[in-house]
DNA sequence: CTTGGCAGACGGGGACCGAGAGTGCCAGCT
DNA sequence: AGCTGGCACTCTCGGTCCCCGTCTGCCAAG
């Protein structure tokens, strides 16, 4: 398998360069700048083949080649060793974020940072609830039949979702549910919450109520669920300018906006991330939207420990230094979950 | 005047044709298409004086003229009738926005249609909390000289900001400081709350606390008064897409962009609002920022009633449909500011 | 299996040119 | 005095042509 490790390190080498120049490589150059210790038309030899193989292809005949999405896979799968940042850069990331104020400012910071350090656009989820523990829960009521339901973690997290009721309820009710539900729930987990209010009206849960009361308890679990099951739809979205370069044909460049703008298909690419450690990379085509065929995704968890808050991920050209784009990624994905689980 | 009228119209003709093909415009074209009712070469010495003053400018001799920044301010100023919106977009508008479900929702709303309205890039300001009441204040210590406040207002707001203390404070000091509070500020409107804080401790003030507790209260109501006075340093944004077409121009492209990211230049902008029915169109180099003087911005308050809570702004490039842009900007604002009132 | 050599293909860039649009100016008319 | 038609001039834009450089594919020899 000798030769095919040397197509391997020519492909590894086209990649190289042609993130580096932006431009097709050809088998002289590529001989040029890299110890291939082969001559060029070796190079070239193995140049056809990997383009018959479908990793690398040529924009017009007899320019140089470029990799396919299927060549920058291969080359994703078989990254090793990540280059990790300098104790500089590392420096910088836990600096700058360090002075965020408060959850929002954290998200802020991180974005921007992310999107400096890659000169990509970043984007962060806004985080989950789990493992908080209820402070306090304030019921407004909108309307006859909708209710504002403000929670307040020990974290310091506040959270709002309106419910919408079956029937009406009067503002009596409400207080008298506020009530209620204080005692169940302040103090316990979110989850724990969540059970002790669906017990509510359960038989033999010793706590009378009326059966809207009931109702109402019930659906306040449900939400309370929610909040630690779904992570918040809301994105933060930092470093737009920076793909001007990137995409100079104008339509694809729109487009790529358009996606951006929509945040629709990102939280569905962020949300296939099951773990914290987990990184995925997601190359041009693989990306459902048509409007992202030109763009790779480099998306990874970040949370305390075990537990998944939300994603954060970096969009760019599929011609991108992926090496150094998964580090930082990665990098920042570890201090925001510090930062978060710290407070 | 004649003379004078004249040549205002045909500057009007002049901003007419460039907005609607994009291309400089000359002498012949501009009589073929608008009744101006003399001849293409007493066009030209029109537009000979217009140049002279400033209004137009022409790309490279021989070509057809454009208007510059000036002659759009002229344009602009001497706007009288607004084109009111069709009513069909005017239902559409009620009927998409009355969709909405809670405050962030209304304001993605309005931004999303606001921007699709106009093909260009919409803001909209998080809304200022005047006239609200205090329905709830939640203190969470999250360590010894940080404080979070979160206070609720019976619109069903939430809003949190953080406290720096001087000194540290204590989980019984918070929770006496909390009971206060409770006492003081609920059902109140929040500047009258803030009064009420600002009180304790003043003597006569007839309410027993420590020295602490009443520097606290202090803290609590400047915040309270801040929230009311300064607006929420949060933008929506979308329609960024929009604009791709209108900078053919990769630079410029990018700058603009910088400028949106910034957020900082757009805040400013929309801080010089002053009242919700103000209408201001700020034109290319008026605007501070070199990244925005090839845009214009229209932006306009909202706010129920007299009060202004908050701001509303297009961006797009100077060579815009500046009458169509204003009534869209102004009837969009109107029902933002009726969603957020009748709550 | 690798290498050097060679012919062939093709895009990019520069030079060139003609068409078209637009202007400025002037003389004449009302 | 102001408007108009005419005319000469200027300049950009688009198309064509052609050459240069680059890169490939193939072949024969090591």
């Amino acid at each position: 398998m000798r030769a095919d490790d040397r197509r391997f390190r020519v492909l590894r080498a086209i990649v190289a360069d042609y993130v580096a120049t932006q431009e097709p490589v050809g088998s002289k150059t590529l001989v040029d700048r890299h110890q291939l210790g082969v001559s060029s038309a070796t190079v070239r030899n193995d140049m056809a083949v990997l383009e018959e193989e479908g990793y690398i292809t040529q924009p017009h005949t007899s320019a140089g080649r470029i990799p396919t999405d299927k060549g920058y896979r291969l080359f994703v799968d078989r990254l090793t060793k990540v280059k990790p940042l300098s104790a500089g850069e590392r420096n910088a990331i836990e600096g700058f974020l360090s002075k965020a104020v408060d959850l929002d400012d954290v998200l802020r910071r991180s974005v921007r940072l992310l999107a400096q350090l890659t000169r990509q656009v970043a984007v962060v989820q806004y985080p989950t609830l789990v493992r908080s523990a209820v402070r306090h829960i304030e019921l407004v009521g909108l309307s006859e039949t909708r209710l504002l339901a403000v929670v307040i973690t020990d974290t310091g997290r506040v959270e709002q979702r309106t419910l919408d009721l079956s029937r009406p309820v009067s503002a009596e009710q409400v207080q008298r549910l506020r009530m209620l539900v204080a005692e169940q729930a302040t103090g316990q987990r979110l989850d724990q919450a969540a059970e002790a209010l669906h017990a509510i009206g359960d038989t033999g849960s010793g706590v009378p109520v009326d059966a809207e009361s009931a109702e109402m308890a019930g659906l306040l679990g449900t939400l309370l669920e929610s909040l630690v099951e779904h992570p918040d739809e809301r994105l933060v979205l930092s470093g737009t300018s920076n793909i001007t370069g990137s995409f100079a044909d104008p339509p694809s460049l729109r487009g790529v906006l358009e996606a951006l703008d929509e945040q629709v298909t990102l939280l569905k690419l962020l949300a296939v991330l099951e773990h914290p450690e987990a990184m995925r990379v997601s190359i041009g085509q693989e990306n459902l939207d048509v409007n992202l065929s030109g763009t790779s995704l480099v998306a990874t968890g970040y949370g305390s420990g075990e537990v998944l808050m939300g994603g954060l991920a970096v969009v760019g050209p599929t011609r991108m230094d992926y090496p150094g784009t998964i580090a930082a990624v990665r990098a920042v994905a570890q201090y925001v979950g510090m930062m978060l689980s710290e407070n």
